[in-house]
DNA sequence: GGAGTTGTTGGACGGTTGCGCAATAGGGTC
DNA sequence: GACCCTATTGCGCAACCGTCCAACAACTCC
């Protein structure tokens, strides 16, 4: 294969290395995978990455961060809390394709076996909740949204009815379509911060 | 290794694997762990369990289904829809000692792999919102609940937000309590039903 | 006691895994 | 052009996996 320098190979490696994360999951993803993905030796990912936990570690935490940023973006484009709050509905990226909630589902279970991924899947997870709350506090403060604790709180709750959702929808199939987990979580953060039904759930 | 009857046999198996499962987690159980646990050779494993899917499946469905059978006892004793309600939450098993829970993220993040272990992980999480559904639409024809669509569908809810909630607490540690996932999801219930607040957070 | 049934053993088989290492080849520097 | 550095190769190693199977041993029944 074609030399290419350090910084750049590193990136190449992480990017492969995601793109098989997304498709068979974390538990799943093998030296060789991503070696073949690159169409490279497998000794070469050795040579940059010391052991292939860190190597899933890091790649978790780029294709997480990367969901989150672009709902960041996508948040940030909107003109009022309102419209910001179902933008984020819209963009929420954990479960678009199934395979990015399945990257989750794994951290998660893993995290209480592997103190660096616990790290990084809750530094995430509390950014998500964050961005949230943020628009929360704002909608609060403009009168358009009302909140029965706090942000942050009100934030959690929806966050969490989503992951627990779209859990269903990734593991088990059927029992759950993604269509009514987003229905039913929009329509919950309506009735959570006291706005007229529809307004995020058309 | 003592010859034992093939239904005292079968019990030892999955007990063992049980034990191993709780130790190391769903995707790290191997079958020569579980023989070595028992003290005794690999291939009697597969004497009496076709496959490892299937053993994991098993023992998965033997410690859910406890838990599950506890709750459905303790809702019971209830004598109204309201008090079995409350005793829902009350011994809501999953998240208690937070190994209940981990097994269910692992099933979780499993599920995608192992077919047998998701229809087991389905069947039982449809039997826990069937359980919850069963006694919202008792409360519902009483009168002394309002759902807005269907039991069914506010069952889902509330038990997901449960899961979404409990999951942050058992993989993420101290960024959430139980005790907050507890009063945050009797509190989310008492919306969800039409309930006045306090009725089950107290 | 003998015969048949079956619980149990222990290892073989083909596959996979992460990792290490000598050899090669490509590119920058003088 | 010669030289050195290192990115890259390709394979080997040891360990592990699930599964299978022939042989052994313990028990039951006649």
């Amino acid at each position: 294969m074609a030399r290419m320098s350090p910084a750049d190979r590193r990136e190449a490696i992480v990017a492969a290395t995601l793109s098989v994360l997304e498709r068979r999951g974390i538990a799943a993803v093998t030296v060789r995978d991503v070696a073949a993905e690159l169409g490279v030796s497998s000794g070469l990912i050795h040579h940059y990455y010391a052991s292939m936990d860190e190597l899933v570690a890091v790649a978790f935490e780029r294709v997480a961060r990367a969901d989150l940023a672009e709902t960041v973006a996508a948040v940030a484009a909107g003109s009022s809390p309102l419209e910001r709050l179902r933008l984020f509905f819209d963009t929420y990226a954990r479960s678009d394709g199934d395979e990015g909630m399945q990257v989750w589902l794994d951290a998660w279970a893993e995290a209480a076996r592997r103190p660096a991924l616990q790290r990084s899947s809750r530094r995430l997870n509390e950014e998500w909740q964050a961005l949230l709350a943020s628009v929360i506090a704002e909608g609060s403060a403009a009168g358009t949204m009302t909140v029965a604790d706090s942000p942050g709180a009100a934030a959690w709750r929806v966050l969490s009815l989503l992951d627990g959702l779209s859990l269903q929808v990734v593991a088990h199939g059927d029992v759950l379509t993604a269509e009514q987990a987003d229905l039913w979580s929009r329509q919950a953060a309506e009735r959570e911060l006291g706005l007229t039904p529809g307004t995020l759930s058309r």
